[in-house]
This record gives structure tokens, sequence and C-alpha cells, in this order.
DNA sequence: TAGGACTGATTAAACGATTAATCAGGCAGC
DNA sequence: GCTGCCTGATTAATCGTTTAATCAGTCCTA
């Protein structure tokens, strides 16, 4: 048992050098009215001792803990390790801590895990929520990054944007026949992702969508989803609308003989970590994710500066859309009219 | 401007019920002596305002946060959102909030990373290293899930063990010659997974590994692996060391028109996202990381509880490894003596 | 009936930082 | 020389909780 706390407190800097505690605190933080030399002398002398204040004394008295929450409804949602990357480091960068919350996928558990947050204190939160759940603004501001067309959107990639960069590139392409491809009809990402690449077709090109969801009700989860067929049809595009899904319909044609992208064309979304090196890689739309967390976390600290303490509030920034970046790579090709309606184990070359 | 602050604090009780605020204190955890039908009045009048208890004030009394840090040297791993979300769940059940830390890949700012976290008052650490790196024990409880083998190592799964599971899986499927694919020689959870193959393998049987970082050293990031010309010398299995590995080598035997499994079988893992979905789906090895996480968080909340604030330990845990767990899907199968060596285009069936 | 043990509650002192209010001088103006 | 202002520092209160020390009774025992 050596003294009573490892580390020093503005008491011990304030006794060290004889000065009064009120003025190695203004000192540190250069509020209050300190001569320069004393300032110098005391930054010095905190430095040598190596003070870090202590956040517990801070934060009961200014009621700011310094901490903000993460809470996304799936944390197991692959994008997650950018979203986390990229709220930890805009948080850091603003003197912030990020907490994380889970609801493992369960809506009614998101209340509960928002609950914990505000109980640890919490000066603000990201939300990322799932479908269309609306947030119910917790007691403390909230930013939400979720589609610019949600109503209480704080900031977000474009996704229909996105989705037009894609059509756009896939009838560039000659392509006439699109199937689009999502896992979930009532997300509203997906929905502007599709309605964004719709919006994007040119006279005479057709887009059908397939939602995985309804497919695995019957079918099961991890079903075939019925791609080659879906050739034979005419169709010589497949849009997804996540890399998740571009994966499975990239390896469920490659297995049936199809070839990517010299029969048809496979292109995704969020560039996943895996698009880059599988083969072909995936043609995907890219989503600014550390300009979206870097706007998102600004507004919600200059909101916690202006609001008193638990209140609760929507927070805005002034740009709310984040535009996406086509990213090309091997698995969208040109559309050769000759060879549509391919057979099994028919190859080209 | 209602009152001073939103929250109902121990003294509001203490005033409303006409009691001192240390029986509040008291009554609510349940620690000095107060009759029982006050502790029943108190807990009651507590819920009916909607008492929470200050963390600030508390952790500024008891020199404890009741947050722990979770650090990953690369936020951006595909098995984060399964560690991250184990590790939640067990520290929330423990009481414990989940402060992140990245250090973006960088070995150097992992320091700087941990160091955040100690300033923001954490009372301990669970920590996922990279490659070898040893964590210098910082200045608080730090448990270390790696390897077994590693010293310093709290708690983990049992990567060789994993690998004598994927070998005796493929050894008993009639396969001869494996190619093991890594991606980096220097990590110890990979030399770990690939000597548990190797331990694993029958007399006769042989195994090459083939690491992915030297290779793009020459080719560039993303670079083919020439797995095709691996088949014709005679490689009818491919061992990843991860699903990420397992899904290059497959997209790149199918692109090849190698057929999986018919012709060759790949496994991989950590039963990543997309194994279950891809097609086919991959034979892979799961790691618990739910009971790992729950010895990790309990073992580091034990040793929180018995260790004075600020002390940096390594934390020790009764078990050590965890087995894990072969899940075999459709991208294994039987090795058939006969259609060795085939070429591009020669299906079986 | 005095002293001790026990119960149920209170008092008061921390924990460490922030900050409004105060104070001691020096200096200028009248 | 008195007043007022400015600078540079100090005093003291406060945030909300925990907990050791204390206190007022009650009951039991010798």
């Amino acid at each position: 048992m050596a003294s009573s706390r490892p580390g020093p407190n503005l008491s011990r800097i304030a006794t060290s050098l004889g000065v009064s505690i009120a003025t190695v605190s203004n000192a540190l933080s250069g509020k209050g009215r300190v001569s320069d030399q004393l300032v110098e002398r005391i930054r010095e002398h905190a430095a040598e001792l190596g003070y870090v204040p202590s956040q517990a004394g801070r934060a009961l008295r200014t009621g700011r803990s310094g901490v903000i929450g993460l809470v996304l409804p799936d944390i197991a949602n692959p994008l997650f390790p950018k979203i986390a990357q990229a709220i930890e480091f805009a948080a850091s960068a603003a003197g912030y801590g990020v907490l994380i919350a889970d609801s493992r996928g369960d809506a009614a558990t998101q209340a509960e895990a928002i609950n914990r947050l505000v109980e640890r204190g919490v000066d603000g939160m990201v939300v990322i929520p799932r479908r269309a759940t609306r947030i119910s603004s917790a007691a403390c501001p909230v930013a939400v990054i979720d589609t610019p067309s949600t109503p209480g959107n704080t900031v977000s990639a474009d996704h229909w944007q996105g989705g037009r960069e894609i059509a756009v590139h896939l009838a560039d392409l000659g392509h006439q026949r699109i199937l689009i491809i999502g896992n979930n009809q009532e997300s509203s990402v997906q929905n502007d992702r599709a309605g964004g690449i719709r919006a994007g077709l040119r006279p005479g090109m057709q887009a059908e969508t397939l939602w995985i969801d309804k497919l695995e009700r019957d079918g099961g989860s991890g079903c075939p989803l019925g791609l080659a067929e879906r050739v034979r049809q005419g169709f010589t595009a497949f849009a997804a609308l996540s890399d998740l899904q571009a994966l499975r319909a990239l390896t469920e044609l490659q297995q049936a003989g199809i070839n990517v992208p010299a029969d048809v064309s496979v292109t995704g979304f969020d560039d996943l970590i895996w698009s880059p090196v599988v083969t072909p890689s995936l043609t995907t739309v890219r989503m600014d994710m550390d300009t979206i967390a870097g706007i998102a976390v600004s507004a919600l600290a200059d909101t916690i500066s202006k609001s008193r303490a638990r209140e609760g509030v929507l927070v805005t920034a002034e740009s709310e859309r984040v535009a996406m970046q086509l990213i090309v790579r091997q698995s969208s090709g040109p559309c050769e009219p000759g060879t549509k309606n391919l057979r099994d184990g028919e190859q080209i070359r």
C-alpha cells in the first residue's frame, strides 16, 4: 500500500506548487485569470506528474460524461466494423468515448439497450435504426443515421443516388433486364436503393425485384435463389442491394456454370470486406462512412453543448445526404447481345 | 427552466420520505442496517420516481466507473461483430458498459488507444492483440483473448484443436494432399490453426502452406492465388485459416471452372456471416464466442473487484481454452480417386 | 438499576473537478 | 488621499454517492 491513490489530482499539483486548486484548474483549462508564467509552470508540473483529470469528478460537476452511445439494432451486421470504426474515430477526435449497445436484432430490446446507455450517463447517442423503427427520442440528444427519405434522419449516405449510379453503370454496359435482389422489403435503406436503381433505368430497360426474406419463408434460410432460371428468362444483370446478397448471387451463378461477368453481371452495395478479394471482384457502391460519421458526431457534439443535461432532442445537420461512390470492379461487364440465354456448361471464349 | 436537475437523486428521495440520504443509499444497496419495512417503502418510492443512480457520483466515490474497454488492433476485422456482440452481452450481464477503442490497424497507435481508455477511467480491458504483440500491462486489469499458446493469454478458442477437427474431417473424406491457406505468417492464431491441421494429418497425408501476404507482396492486393495450378498439381483440399480466405479460394476455383465440392474441397474458420449462404455453403469451424467472452469478462470482473484501483494485472481464468466446433456444410466432400487432375471445363456427373 | 449488546437510523467526511463570488493589491483619476 | 477599476489569485460551494463513525433507543442480564 503506497499512498492513497495512484493518480495525481489537482490538489496534489496545487500543494506541490504552493497555489490553490482553483488556480491549477484554471491554468489547465485556460478559463479563469492566471498569469502566463504561472500557467506555464503549472502545465509543466502537471505533465511531469503525468496528471490525467478524473472523468468522474468532472462528470459529476459538469453533468457531462464525455461519452456517447452507439446503438445498432443488429451488431452482427457486416457493416458494423466500418460504422464502429468511423464513429469511434470521429468521436475520439471530438473528445468523446464510444459506448456500444446491442439489442441482438430484437427490436423490443432496443429500448432496453438505449436505457442502459442513458443510465450510464451518455451525453448523446448515435442510432442506426432497424428497418423503419422510429426512435422515440430518448433522454438525451440523438443523431440518427438511416436514409435521407426517413423522417428524423440526421445524416446518411444517399442510397437513392447510389442506386442510380448502379443503374447508369449497367445501362452503359448495355444491360436491358435487371434483377434487383434485396433481403428485406421493410428496410427503408434497401427500398431507397431499389428506388434509385429503378429511377436510373433508361427507356426500354426493365427491372424486377427479388426479396430473399420472402423466398426463405418457404425455402428455408440459405435456400437457392433460382438465378440460373432467371438467366434463362433473359436477365443479364443482378443488382443486389447489399454485398452479402451480391456474394450469394455470385457464388450461386458460378456454381451453376454461369460466368460472371462474361455471361451476366453482378453488382452490390457497401463495399464490404470481401468485395475486393473474391473472384471476380465485386462492382459495388461505397458509402463514405468517415464523412457521415464525422457529420453525425460533430452535429451531435454541437447539440450536446447547446442543450441542457438530459434533454431529448433529435439532432439535425446542415448537409443531410452524402454521395455514394461507384466502384467498378470485375463482376460487371458489357452485355453481349448474342450470348444471352446460355445453358450450363456453355463457356465463352 | 424547471428545477435544477431532471433526474431524482438520493437526496430527493430522502427528503420526500423524511429519512436521511444514507438510509436511502443503504436501503437501495442492501448494505447497511435498515428495517425491512423502510427498505420496502424506499424501494417503492425510488421506483415510482424513476430513480437511476448517477454513475458519476458513484464512480467518484468508489473509484470504479463500471465500464470496461474493448481493444482490437483492427476493428475492420470481420470477426469484430461477433466479438463485440459477445463481449457486450457478457459485460452488460455483469453490470459493465463497453467502451470501444480502435487503432485502425496500426500497432503503434494501439498504445494510444489503450491510453484513451485508461484516461476515460475504465476499470479493466479486454484485449484481442494483433499478431504476436504482447500487451505491456496497462494501468488496469487486462484480459487477453488470443490463443492458448501465447503467454499471458486469459482465455480463447482452442485453435489448435479446431485445426485438428478440420484435418480429421478431410482425412475421413479421403483427401491426401491439402493446401493450407493463411494470410499472415506472423499471426499466432493462424499458426496454431495450421499447426493443428498438420498434427491431425494421418500417415501418408501431406500439407503445404500458402501465405497470402507473401504472395500479395509481389502480386498486389487481391491478386489470384493460382489455385487452379495447385489442383493440377494434385491438391484436392484447400483448408483456409479463415472464412475470408476460404471465400477467396472458393470463388477463384469456381471461376476457373473447378467444381466445389465435386472436384475439390474447401474449408474455412470462424463461421463468418456469409459462410452459410454462399453456394456451396462453407464447411468451417466455429468458435464459441459467447462462452469465451463470458469467461473473459467474469474473470476480468473478478480481478477488478479484488484489485485496488488503477493496478495493472494480467487476468487469468481457470479454463483457458474453449473447444471449437466443426460445422460440416457443402463445400467439403469425398475425394474421388479417379477424378483428380481435372482440367478446366471437365465437369463431373 | 447500571452496564453492555444490539438495532435502526443519522452525521459527516470524503471522492476530484468546476466556478461563482470574493479578496488583496497596484494603479490611475479627481 | 479617497474612490474605482483591473489583474491575479483564493475561498468555498456544489455535483451525487458511499461509508465509517456516531447516536438514540430497546432489551437483556447481572
